[in-house]
DNA sequence: CTGCTATGATTGATCGGCGA
DNA sequence: GTCGCCGATCAATCATAGCA
């Protein structure tokens, strides 16, 4: 209720590619979903999106698993089943990681 | 539940595939304190400073009476921010005098005001980053 | 067109680490 | 020891997008 019909802001949702992108680095790394500032910058480029958006991106992605983890668990089986089916190169950083850690 | 009695939980939840990890049982502290009220308004005199340490449980109870607003975040009110505002175009950074000037000029906690500076620097310094636009009022984001 | 949910962005405030 | 700042994150909320 600021100001808002100004010229501005159509917010536009992420394409079916990018978030198929985030999800499965967010999935495949479920035990610390923290990127890197470096890994931000490589999933914003192979997003086509900036590493501001991919902050915004995973910062809710986690608030909202948290929120209702019944639900998310399901996409994760999903996106589990999936890195399993085939693909495992995954380029990315992790930023740390020393091993399934459950806490 | 009411106290973060975040016991080690070690959750092997063998049977799920998806565990527990600890990012997920995060919670942050309490989420304010928080005294005054908004300008002109003070018709609960509520004399419970209490301040309620450590998390308050359900906080229904509390929720029934301060209800609507206090849920930890201030609403900062427009004038307020206008002010901050101005404030920040002519100093990025406050001296302890001014921010108790400022503070007590809009009724908001010292620390509360050096958050808000806080935070103002790092939003500039994140639109400086892409929008490369250092201008300010009516240049949000294209 | 209406109602509701999913989702990107914003922001007051917290957490951990640094340096003075 | 204390205090302010930084960078990242949290958590609640705003406003819109998208779909039944």
């Amino acid at each position: 209720l600021k100001n808002v019909v100004s010229i501005r802001r159509k917010r536009r949702n992420f394409s079916k590619q990018a978030t198929e992108i985030l999800n499965e680095y967010f999935y495949s790394h479920l035990s610390n979903p923290y990127p890197s500032e470096e890994a931000k910058e490589e999933l914003a480029r192979k997003c086509s999106i900036t590493v501001s958006q991919v902050s915004n991106w995973f910062g809710n992605k986690r608030i909202r698993y948290k929120k209702n983890i019944g639900k998310a668990q399901e996409e994760a089986n999903l996106y589990a089943a999936k890195k399993a089916a085939g693909s495992s190169p995954y380029g990315l950083t992790p930023s740390s990681q020393g091993s399934g850690n459950i806490m | 539940s009411g106290t973060t009695r975040q016991s080690q939980t070690n959750s092997v939840i063998a049977a799920a595939p998806v565990p527990q990890y600890k990012w997920m049982q995060v919670k942050r502290n309490i989420p304010k304190p928080n005294i005054n009220k908004a300008p002109e308004f003070s018709f609960n005199g509520a004399p419970q400073s209490a301040v309620a340490v450590s998390n308050c449980a359900s906080s229904a109870s509390l929720a029934a009476g301060l209800a609507a607003n206090n849920t930890g975040r201030t609403n900062f009110t427009t004038k307020q921010l206008t002010e901050l505002e101005k404030e920040f175009h002519f100093n990025k950074y406050l001296t302890r005098a001014r921010r108790i000037e400022i503070a007590t000029a809009l009724q908001l906690n010292e620390t509360q005001v050096k958050i808000w500076f806080q935070n103002r620097r790092m939003k500039q310094k994140k639109r400086m980053k892409e929008g490369l636009i250092p201008s300010d009022t009516s240049t949000p984001p294209p």
